[in-house]
DNA sequence: GGCCGCATGTAATCTGTTACATGATTCT
DNA sequence: AGAATCATGTAACAGATTACATGCGGCC
């Protein structure tokens, strides 16, 4: 018997709700664009609707119908305290292994960044500690090994090299983030 | 109607059995150690059984029950015809995305220095074009890009950062794996 | 008249995870 | 006697993809 969490997909339909509410024919579109989270992940209309019936089940979300006559009813959907709380202690978090930067980590990030710049930079800070203590461990696997296990060596040394990126890209995200657009 | 190709875990599973027939908790016992292919995926007893059941009524196993008094009956698997074109096929194309290095290369990368250096080195050059060809549209893509569209700058530096690692992380790999091993 | 866009979904299928079943032998 | 190992799985569930269902309004 396991508490209820969301995944990273749904904390990221919490997201879209933190700021206003939206229907989901709306955060579909949304996420079809070639901007923001729609470059991290792709989501089935279907499957978004499957989401959203499941964190309004859970209490994360609330709805009201509204009737308008240009346009079929819509699902108007709105955050709960509960889905606020949960989202943001999910945004604050670093993500926990190497793999999830790519679509997690960018997930937080866009949402951080859209909320405020602080968030943004704690969330930066806090990633970058993470990744300074995996290429630690990964450090030490790879002197652990003796010179026959050469197939370890190259994949430990692949992971050595995609943290080593993720720091120098955390780095550099960080300056761009706070420099103001330039007029 | 579309033709069965089998998923990345299973050309790995034939994989095993293209140099030699194993039975299904062995392959299992060799995926839970700390070495090899074990390292790139974690794959349940439940699901090495099915997907190897899966393989063998698509063509490209055979099995024989092996009874001994030492042990329960093995069914021992062989390679067919089909599964070792299937497997050979696979084993030399590059792999079609950068986020499938992480898994799918490896496995690659793993069975192709199993059989010979040759195929390694080959299967490496050719990975190399390709990332290659995905740094420059990812430099396109950045290029294009508007100062207001900060996030998704963000985003394809990351990527750009992590394909880059992985161009080093092929150079060095192709070394080491030509050189001898020391004595 | 027919198709596209809006807005909601349901149903079937596929892949993977979790938990359990079976029955023999070897180890403590 | 009880537990662990060997070797095969099955059953139930969770998540995602694919395809289809419905009904209204506007455009060509």
């Amino acid at each position: 018997m396991k508490s209820y969490s969301p995944l990273t997909i749904e904390y990221a339909l919490l997201g879209f709700l933190y700021q206003q509410p939206w229907y989901g024919y709306e955060i579909h579109q949304q996420l079809l664009g070639n901007a923001g989270v729609g470059l991290v992940w792709r989501v089935k209309q279907s499957q978004v609707y499957a989401l959203l019936n499941k964190l309004e089940q859970q209490g994360y979300i609330t709805a009201v119908l509204e009737t308008g006559d240009a346009y079929p009813p819509r699902k108007i959907l709105h955050l709960t305290p509960a889905g606020e709380a949960a989202f943001l202690d999910w945004l604050q978090k670093p993500v926990p292994q190497a793999r999830k930067m790519r679509q997690e980590f960018m997930s937080k990030l866009y949402f951080a960044t859209q909320i405020t710049p602080m968030i943004a930079t704690d969330l930066i800070t806090c990633q970058r500690q993470k990744c300074q203590a995996w290429l630690a461990t990964v450090q030490e696997k790879i002197a652990s090994l003796t010179a026959e296990q050469r197939f370890e060596r190259a994949l430990y040394q692949f992971r050595y090299g995609q943290i080593e990126a993720m720091l120098q890209w955390l780095d550099r995200c960080e300056q761009e983030l706070i420099t103001p657009i330039p007029v």
